[in-house]
DNA sequence: AACATTATCCAAAACGTTTTGGATAATGGG
DNA sequence: CCCATTATCCAAAACGTTTTGGATAATGTT
């Protein structure tokens, strides 16, 4: 049933080690010698136990996924990240073993929870910038990727979108429609990305002479309820106000149906900006104008740099930062004269 | 850095064999030595390293979720069932490996590269009950746990819904409503989930007296496009369908798209249900009335079912169904008179 | 013929851990 | 005192694989 080296040995006529040697490239071994040896593994189906493999080699071809909070589940983008992840790291040979926050809590420091599950190097989403194991992570000789979360360490990096630019583009686009008071529905701010997309927000304002004004952003937790909450508030205590932009969609959907809910008619009354393009981002009523983010690109590049950090020792870090795209579709139109 | 047994057991004074049969329980050892022991371990933070652990035990406490097909996490509830198997797997002291469709392109047999990964037992998803490794799994020693794709074997089970009773309760729901003429768009029949949604509402319309029409059903795909052409198809060749119940909440929405752009008013003109309560179907507009599956608690369920068939020789397989729930929202209303 | 070199194979050690099968001192019972 | 039992420790073997360091026959050169 499982076929061992020793099985291979056996029916070839030869050693074990002679066995591994042929399977492995070495050239002191009769290339008619190799042949058979090989036909004999393809035959019986021989694959090497990685485990086993691992133990003398110490090289390791894991990838640990830590996906931090139950609510990162619920982001929409985690499963496109973990195609992503897999199917880079399937094309490097390696493995993606996943863990939650439950495995940190074990109070097991962070490398040798790794070393004991054999993973080489981690990818971690859900960190705030708050998080001590950041610290702990930049001159850590243990290989590590975060995503949306900066990092600059010897064997760390991290992957990220150019938040500020699809803001930016998303201010542009409202600008060009004729919109000049915008306000702004941002994440919480130990969120990395919600400071980027303040910054992209203030850098959009400022591109065009508007004036960033402090009374047109708020400050939700990225769940629906605070979008509706920001949306009510925000335009209640601005009612001139002609446009939303929201630091994700499903707080944009959330928005949505509070701007419904107090009669506005969008976008005729009132434009509005996700950001995320989440799948219902194209089925609300209307469909929401947003930015794009590609997870599932986002996913294959921070496999391709773990991997590269894992294997490559001189391998220097790299900061990889993905363009975003505007998506227009019916939540925002020209401003009413 | 890493700490070894032979650490432990030099800096307690002992031996790898004292300091190993100390750690794991073994009564013959001194209590004090135990203690001592036990207390440079905690101090050193050693962790067996479980690679060297399986290669010596030959047990494994890896569970591999193969999900099939790259349209697999485009579904919703990917990150739910992952999230689910994590929490249970960890509970239980298991790790959970995430291989895509290529780890089996690769033409390895199945058990050969799960044995190659140290992998224990399989929890699979995406599968289409055509899929001949269904019955190559049947029989198969090696632990598996499939989602929606019943197989019944020595140590192979599945977890699913009542997709059956999940489509009553919709027909009823629509029955009190007052609707007698009521279209299905289903999925793809290829996914068992579909025969049996097909099924249940047969079951439905049987328990109400009413009859079975083939021409009131449409096989879709699941996409939303599929949705559209469903509700496009079944309307306009029988407009006295007064409610369309709909395999998937995608397609629901696609459905929703295409009988809006038809001047049909929901819920007034015409009742949508959907099935799955995937995260959108709150904030389309109105929101649809859906069947609701707990993914999460799936996932917890596969879990624990294929632990139990790796860890328990004497195991028999339980089919493990969840209920599910009717979530009432705007989509369906009284019919119009 | 003697020595050096090359080709080709293999035993042993290693990886980190667990477990088998003693070894030995202490203690208790006849 | 002698023998049996118990407590407590440890060397060795095992797991499946890789790699080091030979061993040896054949061949080539002087």
């Amino acid at each position: 049933m499982i076929v061992t080296i020793r099985d291979v040995a056996k029916k070839a006529g030869y050693s074990i080690t002679t066995v591994s040697r042929a399977l492995n490239g070495f050239d002191d071994v009769n290339e008619e010698t190799r042949a058979k040896i090989m036909a004999v593994a393809k035959e019986l189906n021989y694959q090497p136990n990685r485990v086993a493999r691992s133990l003398v080699t110490k090289t390791v071809n894991t990838i640990g996924l830590f996906v931090l909070g139950r609510s990162s589940f619920q982001q929409g983008f985690i499963a496109d990240l973990v195609s992503g992840l897999i199917d880079e790291a399937s094309t490097h040979d390696f493995d993606l073993l996943i863990f939650g926050t439950q495995s940190l809590k074990a109070g097991l420091p962070f490398q040798q929870l790794c070393h004991q599950r054999g993973v080489g190097g981690a990818v971690i989403t859900g960190l705030k910038i708050t998080d001590p194991i950041i610290a702990e992570l930049e001159d850590s000789p243990f290989p590590t990727v975060l995503i949306d979360v900066p990092i600059n360490g010897p064997k760390a990096t991290y992957v990220t979108f150019d938040n500020q630019k699809g803001m930016v583009q998303a201010l542009d686009h409202l600008y060009d429609l004729g919109h000049r008071k915008i306000g702004f529905i941002n994440g919480h701010l130990e969120a990395w990305v919600c400071r980027e997309r303040l910054a992209g927000y203030k850098k959009g304002l400022a591109k065009h002479g508007l004036t960033y004004n402090k009374a047109y952003v708020y400050n939700g937790n990225f769940s629906k309820e605070s979008g509706r909450a920001g949306a009510k508030e925000l335009i209640k205590k601005n009612p001139e106000l002609t446009a939303l932009m929201v630091a994700s969609d499903l707080m944009a959907a959330g928005a949505l149906e509070e701007l419904t809910a107090m009669g506005y008619a969008l976008p005729e009354d009132l434009s509005l900006v996700g950001f995320d393009d989440q799948t219902f981002a194209a089925l609300t009523s209307p469909a929401l104008t947003t930015i794009k983010q590609d997870e599932y690109l986002l996913g294959r590049l921070a496999a391709e740099n773990i991997i590269k950090l894992i294997n490559d020792p001189g391998y220097l870090p790299e900061i990889k930062t993905l363009t975003t795209n505007l998506v227009i579709r019916q939540s925002t139109g020209p401003v009413k004269s």
